[in-house]
Parts: C-alpha cells; sequence; structure tokens
DNA sequence: TTATTTAATCGTATATTTGCGATATAAGAT
DNA sequence: ATCTTATATCGCAAATATACGATTAAATAA
C-alpha cells in the first residue's frame, strides 16, 4: 500500500482518529473504567482484573499513555497510572463538535 | 498471538470500542464531515475530496455503514449515504457515560 | 445493442495491531 | 549480596487494516 496517508488530513482530523484509535479496543476501554473508578492509582491490579497477559497489558497501558489519555509515574517496582481527564475534557469536546454541532444544521438523515 | 480476545470483554465496552473503531482514521472523520455537511447525500462526490483512490474511499464508506454510522442506498450506478445520527446519538451518551459521569466521582487526578 | 458512468469487489502488497513468553530492570525484603 | 516482586521491553507469530489497480456489476445514454 505504499503509504499511509494520514499526513493528507487535517490536525484536527488527525487528532481525533488518534484518540479514537486509543479507544478502540474494549481492553483499553477497560483499563479505563477501572482507572476512572479508583480514587487511589496503585494500579498493578489492573492485570489481575483484565483476561491478558501481563505484557499484553503493558502494552494497551503505554498506548493509552501516548495518546495523552492516561498519566503515569514508574515509583521504583511499581507504577502508578491514572485518567488524564484534561485531555478527556479536551476530545469530549471535539467529539462534540462532530456530534452535536453538525448534527443542529441536518437534523434529517434523507436515506 | 492465537486469536484476539475481544470476546472476553462486556458487549458494552465491545461496542464502545467498535464504534470508536470506526471512527480512527482520519479519512472517516473526514466523510463524516462530508456527509454531515451536505443536506442532499448523492455522495460520489466524497471520492473528488478525499484524497484517495476510489476503491480506497468505497472500502471506508463500508467500514463506516458496517460499524452503523452511515446509511446508505444504492441508487442505479449511483449511491446515497448519510449520517446515521440515531446511532451517533446513542454512542454520544456512551461515551459521556465513560467521560462525564466517571469524572464526577473522581475529579482530581493523582499522578 | 453497445458504450458510458458510478461504485463495489477482488487480489495483492505492505504496515500495523494484538498477544504472549522470555528476558531485563529496578526497588525493596531477607 | 541475593531473592522477590512489579513492570517494562524484546522478539516473534498471527490477525487486521490500509491502499491501490484491475475487474465486475448495474443502470443509463447513445
Amino acid at each position: 500500500m505504499a503509504i499511509h496517508k494520514k499526513e493528507a488530513f487535517t490536525q484536527r482530523e488527525q487528532d481525533l482518529a488518534a484518540f479514537a484509535k486509543a479507544l478502540a479496543h474494549p481492553a483499553r476501554i477497560a483499563i479505563l473504567k477501572v482507572l476512572a473508578q479508583r480514587n487511589e492509582c496503585i494500579c498493578g491490579e489492573i492485570v489481575e482484573i483484565l483476561p491478558l497477559a501481563q505484557s499484553t497489558v503493558s502494552q494497551h497501558l503505554k498506548e493509552l499513555k501516548n495518546a495523552g489519555l492516561i498519566n503515569g509515574s514508574v515509583d521504583g517496582p511499581r507504577s502508578c497510572y491514572c485518567i488524564n481527564w484534561k485531555a478527556f475534557e479536551k476530545f469530549n469536546q471535539e467529539f462534540s463538535w462532530l456530534f452535536t454541532n453538525l448534527k443542529i444544521k441536518n437534523e434529517k438523515s434523507c436515506c
């Protein structure tokens, strides 16, 4: 396929797509739910909750972190992850822009 | 990798992930924007707007349709696509459930 | 009937994602 | 110093996604 053509789209489109991609796996949705429900963030127990190997969970956490959806700090042999609400707020707005704003001017579907 | 383990997660997690996946490419975001902005839906011009080959655009449209984000009807040699606002509404609520509801009980990030 | 137009599908190449076991790393416990 | 615990990273295999050209299908125009 030669090259991915992502760079041919606007930054806003790319950002929104990247955010969606980070959410595009049930394991990552599940991780976010766990992180959101706990108030403290010693988060090793995620591995025990998810039906996946430790290395796989670690990889999903890395993806969420790279996408900016979660913060993480290494803390000795343990790690500490928690949700980056600021980023969520930003992207929630982007989604609203896509979902809601456009809906106003085009209420009825034509097919 | 043996098998994808999607089936090990809840239906709600899978559905939300599937919706996010459909949005997880800038071309599909761009397509949705075009569809939302036009009130009529003779939508062949999408191919001319996007920097992608006709077959590739057709594939992206198929994915959006399979995910339920758009409706499409074959109409002779032409096709007619438009946004399925109902599905968007549903998933917008799912996102709110993930984004907003959980935020209330956990306002401050701990790392 | 035969072209033309529009869009879907097929075949294929390449890139990316997912998953796991094995290994490495790093701090604390013994 | 060595063992243990908690995570990250590496290397690999298999599955999926992305992209395109070529072909097919289906309706209309000539």
